[in-house]
RNA sequence: CGGAGCGUAGCUCAGCCUGGCUAGAGCACUUGGUUUGGGACCAAGACGUCGCAGGUUCAAAUCCUGUCGCUCCGACCA
């Protein structure tokens, strides 16, 4: 490809709306455009490295033995009400009617109609196990898009569907897909850390994120360097360290706090309690009822967590008005000693680190009160005990004790165990062996292929611009010549290298255009071709070319073995 | 949805506080010339409903109100 024949507008300054490196970049190198917020065209080059990673991912989901299918983006909402996502998802659906003023929605995700499909064509378990997937534009009314194409309202997902007959098949189709996504993010030339996922209400007990450490990432990863336990925040556990003891055995006393509602405050003069001496009471609505939910002071809650032992979402914490009207008190100076507590009883969850814990202060439901020497056990009723704190940093490692480090990340694959949820649902069932109905045993798999080439992007690059992977790079090679008068002896030889290159299936593109070097030098490194070519009147006098790998330092071969060099070089 | 910021040329931005000549700069673009191994130089030129609507005023890019859009933080996020 000739550079002047195709359309790379690259840019020199930053555009004002990109705020992290891959977005800035994806602007400037003249990959993408945005249309609006969360909507972005991608240009000639974009949409090639777009489809080197689709090619990876389907590579590898036929390798592992997915069938490729396409379903529609327009799916009718009838199949979302029986899966009861309807409602659930109601948030992030696009929904739109018709001309007959009939319902419709794009779909964010495909459980339903793969479902649909297959309880429409699968009766037996000898037709199983199957998993199919598709690459296909997704739509979620996101909140707040953000970062290009990191957080969009449109993107390109692959997404796969396992069905299986029996539980031990469904975790042979789980491996399968884990075993592919690790490969298919190592050939993206991207490093992924696979970690243990909190499963949300997509209904199923078993998930694992593909995650790219980046400072940028949306998702925080809690990880141990020593055995290697990581997991995303939302489903970290780690063992909090006992609080010190003391006074275990003294009555409870209340003591006077004004305009203490902190557990900072608490923590400073003239109070000096340590946060970790403190009890942290959090109020929630569950189903239009208060409850309690009691931390350390220095913990923080994990809703995730909380939705888990709930076992549902639809809780939110309550607000200050609703606080007062049941507990008499604010924000602030809540407490669940059951002494204090108007009703005598309210509904209290209580995080683990809380277990046996003595000597504690908290609220007395009474502005401007505190009370000490409380002993959780004693003074509580405690409904339920759970883990249901924000792991931290620096905290021991639940499974070796050493400390956890925190780091942010980008989500880039999503591998989940279903169960039945959906072919209950929507009637995927099948006869087994011995003629008894049975639901399909459903996993689903994610990637984030529009995602994970800006991920690709936040992980390689400098200061000049990109560093393609080659496996994903629009071009293999860029060809600079710098005369580019036909005829003349640089011009020749630049196309002679680009004939024999393509001729060997290395994609080139020749910077044909009558601009400076250092314009050109500047765009080849901005775009971040993994070779570059440079072809000079004193270079070529030596006999010579200048081959220059995107990361590595500039050689200079005779023009004759060039060719092989790269060949060589590229692995071809 | 709460908080903050920004909308002026294709891009990056100045001008606004303190209203007043014909609305500016750099980059990019067009033409001519000079240059030619790291984002050249000179000259000439083209490009604007100052986001939109209303208001105040003799006069609005500038002040006020509303509205739309964008960005960031938070909330939220199968």
């Amino acid at each position: 490809m000739r550079w002047s024949q195709t359309f790379i507008p690259t840019l020199k300054e930053t555009p004002a709306d990109a705020e992290i490196p891959s977005h800035k970049l994806l602007l400037r190198a003249g990959l993408i455009r945005k249309l609006t917020g969360g909507l972005y065209t991608f240009l000639p080059l974009g949409l090639r490295a777009l489809r080197k990673v689709e090619q990876i991912v389907r590579e590898e989901m036929d390798r592992a033995g997915a069938l490729e299918v396409l379903m529609p983006a327009l799916q009718p909402p009838e199949i979302w009400q029986r899966s009861g996502r309807y409602q659930a998802a109601r948030e992030v659906l696009f929904r739109l009617q018709d001309r007959a003023k009939r319902e419709w929605l794009l779909g964010p995700t495909h459980e339903e109609v793969i479902t649909t499909v297959v309880a429409g064509e699968i009766s037996s378990y000898r037709q199983l196990p199957k998993n199919f997937y598709q690459i296909q534009t997704k739509f979620r009314d996101e909140i707040r898009p953000r970062f290009g194409l990191m957080r969009a309202k449109e993107f390109i997902m692959k997404d796969a569907y396992s069905f299986d007959a029996t539980d031990e098949a469904a975790q042979i189709s789980y491996r399968k897909m884990y075993d592919a996504y690790a490969r298919i993010f190592q050939r993206c030339g991207l490093k992924t850390i696979p970690v243990e996922a909190d499963a949300g209400v997509m209904g199923g007990k078993f998930s694992h994120e593909f995650m790219v450490p980046a400072e940028t990432g949306e998702s925080e990863v809690v990880y141990c360097e020593d055995c290697g336990y990581a997991a995303n925040i939302e489903k970290a556990t780690s063992a909090a360290p006992k609080s010190e003891i003391r006074n275990p055995k003294s009555e409870i006393e209340k003591f006077a706090t004004p305009g203490v509602v902190t557990i900072e405050a608490l923590a400073q003069p003239p109070y000096h309690i340590p946060a970790d001496r403190q009890i942290k009471t959090l109020v929630y609505l569950l189903e239009s009822k208060l409850i309690l939910i009691l931390l350390r002071g220095d913990h923080q809650l994990n809703e995730a967590k909380l939705a888990g032992v709930l076992g549902t979402t639809q809780f939110r914490a309550a607000t200050a008005e609703e606080i007062y009207a049941e507990l008499g008190a604010h924000p602030g100076s809540l407490g669940g000693v059951a002494a204090t507590l108007k009703s005598g009883t309210l509904p209290i969850y209580a995080d683990e680190a809380l277990r046996g814990a003595v000597g504690m202060t908290t609220g007395a439901n009474e502005d401007g009160f505190h009370l000490r020497n409380v002993s959780i056990e004693r003074d509580l009723v405690v409904q339920q005990w759970a883990d249901l704190r924000l792991a931290q940093a620096g905290e021991a490692c639940s499974q070796c004790g050493r400390p956890l480090k925190v780091r942010r990340a980008i989500e880039v694959g999503h591998v989940f165990k279903l169960g039945t949820k959906y072919s209950e649902a929507l009637g995927a069932l099948f006869l087994d062996e011995e003629g008894k109905q049975q639901p399909a045993i459903m996993g689903c798999y994610g990637i984030g292929v529009t995602r994970t080439l800006q991920a690709i992007i936040e992980q390689c690059n400098d200061t000049d611009g990109i560093i393609w992977p080659v496996s994903v790079a629009p071009y293999a090679v860029c060809i600079t010549p710098l005369t580019v008068t036909a005829d003349s002896p640089v011009m020749i030889l630049a196309e002679k290298i680009c004939a024999e290159l393509s001729s060997h299936g290395v994609e080139v593109i020749l910077d044909d255009r009558e601009e400076r070097p250092g314009v050109k030098f500047k765009d080849s490194e901005l775009i971040g071709f993994p070779i570059r070519i440079a072809i000079g009147e004193k270079s070529l006098a030596k006999g010579e070319v200048e081959l220059k790998p995107r990361a590595g330092t500039l050689v200079a071969v005779k023009s004759d073995g060039a060719v092989a060099r790269v060949l060589q070089l590229l692995h071809v």
